[in-house]
DNA sequence: TTGAAAGCGCTAACAA
DNA sequence: TTGTTAGCGCTTTCAA
């Protein structure tokens, strides 16, 4: 055992295998054991051997706070999100972590459950980390958060919406845009009667007041519209119908703010044997995974979360690697996908 | 503007607000400000207030890579999940994220894609960050990431299996008890030709493994399996179901490994015209959030994925704080929830 | 109740 | 190619 320097003091310390104790074992100094883990070919053969050696039997794992600290770089990424829970983040997410970890590159996972004041708290717990970057789902609305993310000078992309002023880079698609092509969908396909099942976040509001506009600019009755709130689930939709079908039992076509919401409706509408679509129409949002193997296959928009991750993720890389972005905000639009339920 | 000491070296950091930058303005030395965020009680009013002045007015956050490496305390909690993706580790990653949020502490997420060589690399890459506690989905296996786990010294929780030799804490059920419960009741309902369909992963094939012995023991014919590999989604269970008929038409009841998997065999029932559960029963496996309000709905094993989370973040606290934790393996259970399918 | 000194484990800057 | 020195921004220890 190679006994350590002894200060007058107490010992303190995790007590771990240290960078130090690599060298000495190795015989060289500690920044050549750094630099022969970060940047091998400053470091000669012979040495670098030594040094794998020496490594390799402590077991030695690099402590990238301490690392993080001396080099202001943490090597970790948040990323926040409302919620994880059979949600169209997860792929978003799963595509952004796996993007960041094939290059070194950590993911700190944070939930807001859609709660404003829980996102503030979250943002500065955020910050504390010193992450290299930070991504949103969402945009970030003017106000204190908005500033002290920017006051703290992080790469940052925003996400699943679109705004002229972006804290810093964006990747999304309209929700004005979706709402008017879905009512237009519906209506070309003879829709008189439109309704709308959503939830109470504002994104959803923006895509409903679109939809509702485009009805009533071609003088259809008015959109009926049915809140769950917080609700984000099947039973939701389920309930929906079931409230919609006693204030309007006309109605012939429904556009859900999730594909949740919408497999609800379906399911109570074959409860009731109402036809889907002949009878009633279905439109979800999101196109999560398995939607269209479902009967009857849901037609919904598609966003592609899988998408936003990865780009995302390079984005931010690039942007670490001191590279300029070509195109900091992009529209990524949407896609209307037909299938059966409309 | 304070004007902060200068070195004769060229200036490193971040160029952020520090808490020296805080003590300056408020006219106190470091550690006042320290203990004025940490421990309120130890400050006086009329220094707490200056405190949090000059904090407020700079916009001041801390920086816990910093705060880690001085204390040795990161205040991060590590989970290491399969994947994300409409999986039924969704709930437990919420729950064990905001009971941990609430504490103080943060989550970093990790996604192993059930590969065991990304496994490895992710768990070297989280011991890295020197985490408070590991949440870890499944057992570790002996080997070199066992040994490696162990020798940090960090709190883990394994979970969602059970086994005699844990790392440390263990918060799960027993998948040979489950996989023998549904047989048993599948028999019960007079099912004689019995099928599985099911994903390639180890826990599943214990589930297997056990239902097929129920089976055999009372001599009923052999069990028809059907293993999808990595591909848990809907599509899969609909060509699963397709397959099965091919092989055996008179199959009257499946095992599915997840409930993704026992809605695409139900769907394709459906498209067949097999009624469910008269010509053939189905069971799940995992009770997410809307499988029960499906049309039939599915009869399903629950096992409580959110319990285990906001166990696993208290039992990891409790250990933070020096507290002895009573029951430090935990053997849930599960139930078999009976809906329509079966 | 407050502060001074030392150091956590690493890397940037400078030097040889 | 390798090493020396001086921090990164905070908290622990010891002292008043």
């Amino acid at each position: 055992m190679a006994d350590k320097p002894n200060s007058k003091r107490a010992r303190r310390g995790s007590g771990a295998i240290t960078l130090q104790d690599v060298a000495h074992l190795a015989g060289v100094s500690p920044i050549t054991v750094s630099r022969a883990l970060n940047s091998p070919s400053q470091v000669s053969q012979a040495v670098r051997t030594r040094v794998q050696d020496a490594i390799e039997r402590t077991a030695y794992v690099p402590n990238r706070m301490a690392g993080g600290l001396a080099s202001s770089r943490s090597r970790l990424i948040a990323a926040v999100v409302p919620s994880m829970v059979f949600s169209v983040f997860n792929e978003t997410i799963e595509a952004l972590n796996s993007t960041l970890f094939d290059a070194g590159y950590q993911c700190m996972l944070g939930l807001t459950g859609y709660s404003p004041e829980r996102e503030a708290r979250l943002l500065d717990a955020v910050i504390g980390r010193r992450p290299d970057g930070i991504f949103i789902t969402g945009i970030m609305p003017p106000g204190r958060s908005r500033n002290r993310l920017m006051a703290a000078g992080i790469p940052i992309v925003e996400s699943w919406d679109l705004t002229p002023t972006p804290m810093d880079m964006l990747i999304g698609f309209s929700h004005q845009d979706i709402g008017r092509a879905v009512a237009q969908y519906l209506m070309g396909k003879g829709k008189q009667r439109l309704a709308v099942v959503t939830a109470g976040d504002e994104r959803a509001q923006r895509r409903n007041g679109a939809f509702r506009d485009a009805v009533h600019a071609v003088g259809l009755a008015e959109v009926l519209v049915h809140n769950v709130g917080d609700a984000r689930t099947l039973h939701a939709g389920r309930e929906a119908l079931a409230a919609l079908m006693r204030r309007q039992p006309e109605v012939d076509a429904i556009f859900c703010s999730s594909d949740l919401l919408a497999l609800g409706v379906i399911t109570e509408a074959r409860a009731r044997n109402i036809a889907v679509p002949q009878q009633l129409s279905v439109m979800g949002f999101g196109d999560v995974p398995f939607v269209g193997d479902m009967v009857p296959a849901l037609s919904t928009v598609q966003v592609n979360g899988g998408q936003i991750g990865t780009l995302a993720a390079q984005h931010l890389m690039a942007r670490l690697q001191g590279h300029a972005v070509p195109q900091p905000i992009m529209n990524l639009g949407f896609s209307i996908v037909e299938r059966e339920s409309a």
